[in-house]
DNA sequence: AACCCGGGGGA
DNA sequence: TCCCCAGGGTT
């Protein structure tokens, strides 16, 4: 990367910092925040995640856990029903585990170092920045999307954001940008303006203070930026869930393989490498290592289908009742009050809503 | 360095 | 449909 002017940073770094006093309408319930805690939850729900999607999820979790001992006291499983829907469940289960450690090991203290920061689990370097910078105003630039979508455009940086050498340009650049007694308004401020201004796509140029010295956008070449390498291939799966009653109960278990929807519950099920009828399901053999014994089919659902980025899950419900309990794997029964208390991905929490199995 | 991990909304 | 969102962890 060429170096760039001292001159074009500072330009940078003011006209940000203008448009933020004079344009910036932009309100969330976190912003002017100071509890370490409260940005600490909201950073976390936020990561890969709109403000929009996140707000609900944000005032739920503070209203229920207020502070990081009622947090680190909760029942874990409650912990998840609250992040349910919300998606990258390892964020849950880490901020569990750091809510424990700040509790018990730092006496319910949340530490006030960027280095102590960066080093909590589910704490990366954008999360540090940001916690650093908004509770304890310390000099840390974030870099996260909307940072190296503003920067590679206005300095017209066509290396790749998502590669390592990427991403030190980046963190370099952000950080010589950065306002240094100011960093939690700064960092706020290019956030935002990469939200409402600088958007991934149509830009509002024509209304932007730094337009005039944008490379990009004197080059008519915004919508090349940010460069990317990765490109994502989407793979496509078929579930055959055995909704399996017996006595009111049915079989449930957590899910604890390397595989999406780790700490989430599911009922049994067949996975196939290609769409069966219920027929070529209850013909199959893994059909019968799991009931092995007399049933009745209640009912077949309609074909449910859950986009995630790089999966396609169909998933299709064959409700049954066992005429004997089974025993497989991990799988336990759960009564309906229990099921309403644990936490479900998507396309399970739409099958039992819609169907009305827990009223 | 490559890969994995959700769900939803805008254009 | 495709892209991307206040990224981080694991292999």
């Amino acid at each position: 990367m060429p170096e760039k002017s001292a001159q074009l940073k500072l330009f940078f770094t003011q006209k940000l910092m203008e448009w933020n006093q004079k344009f910036n309408k932009r309100e969330m319930p976190w912003k002017k925040e100071k509890d370490p805690y409260k940005i600490w939850i909201s950073e976390i729900i936020l990561q890969q995640t709109r403000v929009e999607q996140g707000l609900d999820y944000y005032n739920r979790f503070i209203d229920q856990f207020p502070d990081v001992k009622k947090l680190a006291q909760a029942k874990e499983f409650s912990v998840f029903k609250l992040w349910e829907g919300l998606g990258y469940y390892s964020r849950c289960k880490n901020l569990i585990s750091t809510a424990k450690f700040i509790n018990e090991e730092l006496n319910g203290v949340f530490p006030n170092a960027y280095e102590k920061i960066l080093a909590l689990k589910g704490v990366g370097p954008y999360t540090a920045a940001a916690i650093a910078s908004f509770a304890y105003n310390l000099p840390y630039a974030v870099v996260d999307g909307n940072v190296t979508r503003v920067l590679s455009r206005f300095f017209s940086i066509n290396i790749a954001v998502d590669t390592t050498e990427g991403k030190k340009i980046f963190n370099e650049l952000a950080q010589s940008l950065l306002k240094k007694d100011q960093a939690n308004i700064y960092n706020q401020a290019i956030m935002d303006f990469g939200a409402t201004i600088c958007k991934p796509r149509s830009p509002i140029c024509t209304n932007c203070l730094l337009a005039n010295n944008c490379q990009s956008f004197l080059d008519n070449t915004m919508n090349s930026f940010p460069v990317k390498s990765k490109h994502t291939s989407q793979k496509e799966r078929w579930l055959y869930y055995l909704v399996a009653e017996y006595n009111d109960r049915f079989y449930i278990r957590k899910r604890a393989q390397k595989d999406i929807w780790q700490n989430l519950h599911e009922f049994l099920v067949i996975e196939m490498n290609s769409p069966k009828t219920t027929e070529e399901v209850l013909k199959s053999k893994q059909f019968k290592e799991r009931i092995a014994s007399g049933y009745n089919i209640i009912s077949v659902s309609k074909p449910y289908q859950q986009k995630l980025t790089h999966q396609l899950i169909n998933g299709v419900f064959i409700h049954l009742k066992l005429k004997d309990p089974v025993v497989f794997e991990d799988f336990v029964l759960k009564s309906k009050s229990q099921i309403k208390r644990i936490a479900f991905p998507r396309i399970i929490f739409g099958y039992v809503t819609e169907n009305n199995f827990l009223s």
